[in-house]
RNA sequence: GGAGACGUAGCUCAAUUGGUUAGAGUCCCGGACUGUCGAUCCGGUGGUUGCGGGUUCGAUUCCCGUCGUCUUCGCCA
């Protein structure tokens, strides 16, 4: 037998027993006479010791020889320590496994750098050995959180009377969405597969299927650039029903998220997650996902604008713009008149806002700052009344269209109530949002787009104005936002194939075209499809927001750079003529190709 | 596609307004030590300052380009 047990399993009570132990070389201490290695493996870490005094002297010439990272096979007895030599913060701390025999498995060279080292390499090194990286036990806890997740997903649906069905990820692409990544088909040359963006309407068929409750892990794949929480290859908890409305979509699934924090965080949810509208978190907090962690909401004082003479507030309401502004509390006094010229060039820069309004609140409930002048008392005091305004605030103004005031405080919101800690980084705040719109405007295409997918039921009090006011329209759409993070959304489908050819037609899709790509589908309901309905969760971004870390990679085993590329594998990479011949496919670089 | 930050020893970082031989910790190598646990102590090896160009008497430092990593805007039905 390799080993009798894990290297984090023993403990006092197993003074006395004779074990095998395996594991990589944590640290070496040669003190002479005695010699202690710790052992490692994902279990944990035990002490073991070598007595100059034991009977296989050569395992003790052997033991010095032992660097970082060797792979060793030891064999001891397990003892109390001595009185005085517990570790209190080792879990094996009572104890440590004097050794009697010690064979090398395997020599590892000298490693770049140290798993158990306190400081953390660069995630450059991190990503090149990655082997390494999950050698630490932060990532080591990362994955394994991950699986509890997944396995009490599958648990719990499986609870449910779900199936979990595997959907091709050879597939076709459509134009709508995000760019698809293709694989070109040897066997149709000048053919292309794509890979699936999600799932969408693999699991609508499967609902015309029969299937009623169906669930899947299912990876998924979107050619767009990166971000600290989106990867170009990454997972979904994706689910779909039969012969349900909204409210069934969002009991189960806040069923599931309360399991989730019950069985993987031990902590306790109360239901019902509180709900929003799309409207109502746009006008209070500027955004879609709203961080409900802190307050700081966003307040309207247009009407202020509207009457007074002060240019900048009074152009913007008379070309129909908004004022909006914030209310950072208490903190007049840690904001110089530069700190907040970098808010501005910040907001600047990052949103295009044209300037920051800002007033600190003095002793006396005043309003003060460079554009107070500009405004009569009484305005003043009607724009403190909306904000609240309390001695050494602070109130920062954002005037222009309301969504570039959306992403202006938004932005603002969320800065500094994490420079100012505002709120518990521990703590797990749901939402629901629901009633999002059905359709955006897309200037850039002169047409209306769908906000989720085409195949969205619209709100049924809302059908009638599909044609006349389509951006009136609201969709039978919810999304679960967790801690200012979309962890996952889902809509009610559209499943009658009168409702689909509107929606396809207010799109600017003819009959022809929609047939072309959503051919199976339209035909498939027309073949008894039920009302039916899903969701899915962002798996990488809800085990990132489980396991408090704010980087998706790091819940990610083998995860891509900013650039989509992997580090230790080298993928993406070229490939020999020979396979581009016989996918007839040639390679057309750019004069200045950036391509190796 | 745009913007910003960073790139110095195997690793993590420092280096004053642009100024002598680019330092420290760790790792590694050698030595000491019978109770350490991020061991300690003594000694040693280790550098094309990402790469290319420019400014300068002199560049890790300033400028331009380029590559890489990260963050972010656009993008992500």
């Amino acid at each position: 037998m390799f080993r009798t047990t894990t290297c984090g399993a023993l403990r006092g009570s197993d003074n006395g027993r004779k074990v095998t132990l395996a594991g990589w070389v944590d640290s070496a201490r040669d003190h002479s006479g005695v010699f202690f290695v710790n052992l490692r493996d994902r279990y944990g870490k035990v002490q073991t010791v070598f007595y100059s005094t034991m009977a296989d002297s050569s395992a003790f010439e052997l033991v010095k020889t032992l660097r970082n990272e060797d792979v060793v096979q030891i064999i001891g007895t397990v003892r109390l320590r001595p009185e005085g030599l517990v570790n209190p913060n080792m879990p094996t701390g009572e104890i440590e496994v004097e050794a009697e025999k010690l064979v090398v498995l395997n020599r590892s060279e000298v490693v770049p750098f140290i798993p158990s080292a306190p400081e953390v390499p660069s995630e450059e090194m991190r990503l090149k050995y990655r082997f390494l990286d999950l050698r630490r036990p932060e990532m080591q806890r990362i994955l394994v959180l991950r699986h509890k997740m997944t396995k009490v997903m599958r648990d719990f649906f499986d609870e449910q009377d779900f199936v979990e069905v595997e959907t091709p990820v050879l597939g076709k692409s459509t134009p709508e969405g995000a760019r698809d990544y293709l694989v070109p088909s040897r066997v149709s040359q000048g053919s292309f597969y794509a890979l699936p963006q999600s799932p969408q309407l693999y699991k609508q068929l499967l609902m015309i299927a029969g299937y009623d409750r169906y669930m899947q892990i299912a990876r998924c794949f979107r050619d767009e650039d990166l971000r600290a929480d989106r990867q170009p290859e990454f997972t979904q908890l994706d689910i779909e029903m039969s012969f349900i409305e909204m409210e069934d979509i969002i009991a189960m699934m806040s069923s599931l998220v309360q399991r989730l924090m019950k069985d993987v965080l031990g902590r306790e949810l109360t239901l019902p997650i509180p709900r929003m509208t799309y409207d109502e978190a746009m006008e209070r907090f500027g955004h879609d996902a709203p961080d409900l962690r802190f307050g700081m909401e966003l307040k309207d004082v247009t009407d202020v604008a509207k009457e007074t003479e002060f240019k900048v507030f009074r152009a913007t309401a008379d070309d129909g713009g908004r004022v909006r502004g914030i209310n950072v509390k208490n903190a007049a006094d840690q904001f110089s008149r530069k700190d907040i010229d970098g808010l501005t060039a910040w907001c600047a820069d990052q949103f295009g806002a044209k300037g920051l309004v800002w007033f600190k609140v003095d002793a006396d409930g005043k309003l003060t700052g460079s554009s107070a002048k500009f405004l009569a008392e009484t305005d003043l005091e009607r724009i403190a009344a909306k904000l609240e305004a309390e001695p050494n605030d602070l109130l920062l103004f954002s005037c222009g269209d309301f969504l570039l005031t959306c992403r202006v405080l938004n932005g603002l919101r969320r800065r500094l109530a994490s420079q100012l800690k505002l709120y518990d980084p521990s703590e797990m705040n749901f939402c629901w949002i629901v009633k999002f719109p059905m359709f955006d405007w897309s200037e850039e295409e002169n047409r209306w787009v769908a906000m989720h997918h085409p195949f969205t039921a619209p709100l049924v009090e809302d059908l009638e104005f599909l044609e006349s006011d389509p951006g009136r329209v609201r969709a039978q759409a919810y999304d679960l936002v967790l801690n200012g993070f979309e962890a996952g959304g889902g809509t009610i489908r559209i499943h009658d194939a009168e409702t689909q050819n509107r929606v396809f037609a207010l799109l600017g899709m003819t009959r022809e075209e929609a047939k072309g790509q959503f051919g199976f589908l339209l035909d498939a309901l027309q073949f008894g499809a039920p009302p039916h309905g899903g969701i899915a969760f962002g798996l990488d971004r809800l085990v990132m927001l489980f396991a408090g870390v704010d980087n998706i990679r790091d819940c990610i085993a083998f995860p891509k750079t900013a650039k989509a590329s992997d580090l230790m594998t080298g993928a993406p990479s070229p490939v020999a003529e020979k396979q581009l011949a016989e996918l007839a496919v040639k390679v057309d670089l750019p004069p200045n190709g950036k391509n190796a």
